[in-house]
RNA sequence: GGCCCCAUCGUCUAGCGGUCCAGGACGUCGCCCUUUCACGGCGAAAACACGGGUUCGAGUCCCGUUGGGGUCACCA
């Protein structure tokens, strides 16, 4: 059997790290069994959905490289909602309810206050012909609710969290079609599953009860439910749950300069047993990814770490992999001096004007010898071969001074910074005149 | 409040009754490399929430306490 998995977020807004995770598990484990990811956009609510947000999470797919093999849209299909609420019509699954949202609220609240679950009371079902005609009559118009079977317990053995067992009774049926018409997320979500041929659900653990409302309604359907597995929220790095993750999207990646494969890496493994490594390649993170390496407990999401991991990523990365966002003309061997230094790419540019732009710097007082023995080695070294090896061994030999006291007066002023890569690869890229000009400006 | 999860180094976790004075990864610290910083390599420190049981023996099983997460919408 092909896997099928999807992705089915709401076009209600951005993507951020918590729905993002999910979109790469659902992405790595198609990939992994060479199946298809689909990208379903859940758009029932006419209200909050809109366009702009469903390009805007079609592009953070596109720049994390995550992409589907197939996209739909809830309301391009609610012809086939309409037919699957009229054969659980005919099954008697379905029944009218006619309670507004501010009488069930009340009801809720009143349970709530001695101390019992806010769970819907049926009225709806204990309706006659003649309380609906009456009701309808008054001009109430009806919601649908999916009947549950209380007759015996809901399970499914969950690919993450193991066998799930809950009972019906404590749940309320829900409401799958306002009185308006529009749809609610249950029905059309079971619906889509079953003929899009969804095999794995693969979402937050804040949808276990839906699955154990679902999994009635495949069944009433007549479908087999697909595999499901719950896997535990992330949490911000403060441990409590963090409002600012849910705000923490692509663009926030960004512009803290994060590459896209440590968001994919980082997210593929956090909270699972697996080690977080910096992978620039996807086939080790499919090849790895197991749901029974997953934790049941929520994981803290940081993004300090998740910086660290990005700099490590740029590290690694090939010319090839980064021309096109570095600054016009770094060629290759400025590329690979640099690299180490680096912790996002856009620091490339910084490199590229000490490289090759105009830096001027003041030597202090005390390391004025150095410099002017710089000046003076420079003109006469054999600049081709080694040049940095050739001018340290000079001033050291003119000076006498070596270590931090004779490094840290030429990295400043060859460069106009107290840290960054080897020297030694620095100073042939910098070139002769050039190097022998900033020496002699520091003087 | 009901229901469902969870509880091992700072963080993510391994551990499925004795082989655990608890293993790995990130971070931290130290050393090495580089006659500086960074990068890189090597190494070290660092944890079984608490209280009762069960058992010859418990991180591992049971109960409770505490703590954390989720959910109980005419949102998804």
């Amino acid at each position: 059997m092909d896997v099928v998995t999807r992705f089915a977020p709401a076009p209600t807004g951005r993507l951020h790290v918590g729905n993002i995770r999910t979109a790469v598990h659902n992405w790595l484990w198609a990939r992994k069994h060479e199946g298809r990811f689909v990208l379903r956009l859940d758009d029932t609510d006419r209200e909050r959905s809109r366009e702009e947000f469903a390009e805007g999470i079609r592009e953070d797919l596109a720049w994390l490289g995550l992409s589907p093999d197939e996209e739909y849209r809830q309301s391009a299909r609610f012809a086939r909602y309409d037919a699957a609420l009229e054969r659980l019509k005919e099954a008697g699954r379905v029944y009218p309810a006619y309670e507004t949202a501010q009488e069930l609220e009340l009801k809720r609240k009143v349970l709530l206050g001695r101390g019992k679950p806010p769970v819907y009371d049926r009225a709806g079902l204990g309706l006659s012909d003649a309380d609906r005609a009456r009701l309808e009559a008054e001009g109430r118009r009806p919601h649908w609710r999916f009947r549950l079977d209380h007759g015996r317990p809901i399970g499914w053995n969950d690919l993450i969290r193991g066998p799930q067992h809950f009972d019906p009774a404590l749940l309320s049926d829900p409401v799958v079609r306002r009185e308006d018409g529009s749809w609610l997320y249950m029905l059309p979500s079971s619906v889509d599953d079953i003929e899009l041929g969804i095999t794995h659900v693969l979402r937050g653990e804040d949808h276990v009860t839906n699955t154990a409302l679902q999994v009635q309604m495949f069944e009433a359907l007549g479908a087999p439910p697909p595999a499901f597995a719950h896997e535990a929220l992330l949490v911000g790095s403060e441990g409590k749950l963090s409002k600012r993750l849910g705000s923490l999207g692509v663009e926030a990646m960004k512009e803290a300069g994060i590459e896209p494969a440590a968001l994919v890496a980082k997210l593929a493994r956090i909270g699972t047993s697996l080690p977080v490594e910096p992978v620039i390649a996807p086939e080790a993170l499919i090849e790895s990814f197991d749901f029974s390496t997953f934790g049941r407990a929520p994981a803290r999401f940081d993004l300090d770490e998740l910086a660290g991991l990005s700099a490590k990523i740029v590290h690694l990365l090939p010319y090839e992999a980064v021309a096109e966002r570095l600054p016009a003309g770094m060629g290759e061997e400025d590329w690979i001096a640099i690299r180490p230094n680096l912790r996002t790419i856009a620091e490339a540019a910084d490199w590229w004007r000490i490289l090759h732009g105009h830096v001027e710097t003041r030597a202090a007082e005390e390391d004025r010898p150095v410099i002017a023995a710089a000046a003076e080695a420079a003109a006469g070294i054999d600049w081709p071969d080694e040049p940095w090896r050739q001018l340290v061994a000079l001033v050291k030999e003119r000076t006498g001074r070596g270590g931090k006291a004779l490094f840290l007066p030429l990295r400043r002023a060859l460069t106009g910074r107290d840290s960054g890569p080897e020297m030694a690869a620095l100073l042939p890229l910098i070139g002769r005149a050039e190097a022998i000009a900033r020496l002699t400006a520091a003087l």
